[in-house]
Formats: C-alpha cells, structure tokens, sequence
DNA sequence: GCCAACGTTGGC
DNA sequence: GCCAACGTTGGC
C-alpha cells in the first residue's frame, strides 16, 4: 500500500471540514506532478492530512475512498480528483518545525518542495508521524 | 507584508 | 529549445 500526503489551506477547506463532511471529493489540483499523484492512489491507502498558511501542521489521517476520475470542477484540461474520508485526527499535530527537525521526517516531499498539494510518503514516514502524534513529550 | 521557490507562458 | 517575465504558493 501506498501512503500520501494531502495539504490544504483550513481557510479553504480544514480538517473539521472533512470531519463533518465525511467523505469529500479532492477537486481542484492543477498542477501535474500532484495530479499524476493522485492518479497513483488506490483505494484504502491513508492520506496525512496538513494545513498550509495559518497551522503549519500535520492534523488528522485520511484516506483513499475513491481512485482517481475527473475533476467536475475542471473546465478544461485533462484534470482528476479522488474521494477523500476521514479516519481520525492525530492525538498531537505534528508541527512543521517538528517536521523539519526530524532526521526521518526532514526528507518529506512536503520539506523540499512546499508547494506540492499532493506527495507520496514513505511507510516510515507515516509511522513516524503517528508516533510522534502520540507521544506526551 | 515580504520574499523565495516553483511552474507556466510567451517571445525570440 | 531557451530563458525572461509573470503568477501562485507558502513559510517566515
């Protein structure tokens, strides 16, 4: 299974809003490399879910219900989008700066380039933020 | 609010 | 095909 990393400004569209929501539709991507991103999810593979701007962090776990189709917000192009559920929030976000500061974590897509809305992660990169997320120290 | 990084566009 | 200009994003 693989794992990804999803972002979104809480301004836009926020964590509780998946929360309430339940499942949602991750329209709005246009850029190629995080459309090509989500072309690769399957079904059942679990999304970190983070907030860019105001947060800066890692807040809750999500994941892949529906594999890629076509963005219905997309007027032209050939975009796609993927449906999204929420699983459950992280017992501590883990914060950028955690992020940055950890040997593990540092070499996230999410560190070296910014911008990208939609990146893969590794298998001990999501355990290690959900290790993180638990723990009191 | 500023600026760096990145992607896209368009002139040549 | 190159590269300068521009727009967008996101961290600080």
């Amino acid at each position: 299974m693989k794992h990804w990393l999803v972002k979104s400004e809480p301004e836009t569209f926020s964590w509780a809003d998946l929360v309430k929501e339940g499942v949602t539709a991750w329209t709005g991507v246009r850029n190629y490399q995080a459309r090509n991103n989500l072309r690769s999810m399957r079904k059942g593979d679990l999304a970190l879910f983070y907030h860019s701007g105001a947060g800066r962090e890692i807040v809750g776990v999500a994941r892949v219900a529906r594999v890629a189709y076509p963005d219905p917000t997309s007027r032209e192009g050939d975009w796609s989008c993927v449906d999204i559920a929420h699983v459950r929030p992280l017992d501590r976000p883990v914060g950028l700066q955690i992020i940055k500061a950890d040997l593990i974590l540092g070499t996230m897509t999410l560190v070296k380039n910014s911008r990208l809305s939609v990146s893969p992660l590794t298998g001990e990169q999501l355990n290690r933020v959900l290790e993180l997320a638990r723990s009191d120290e």
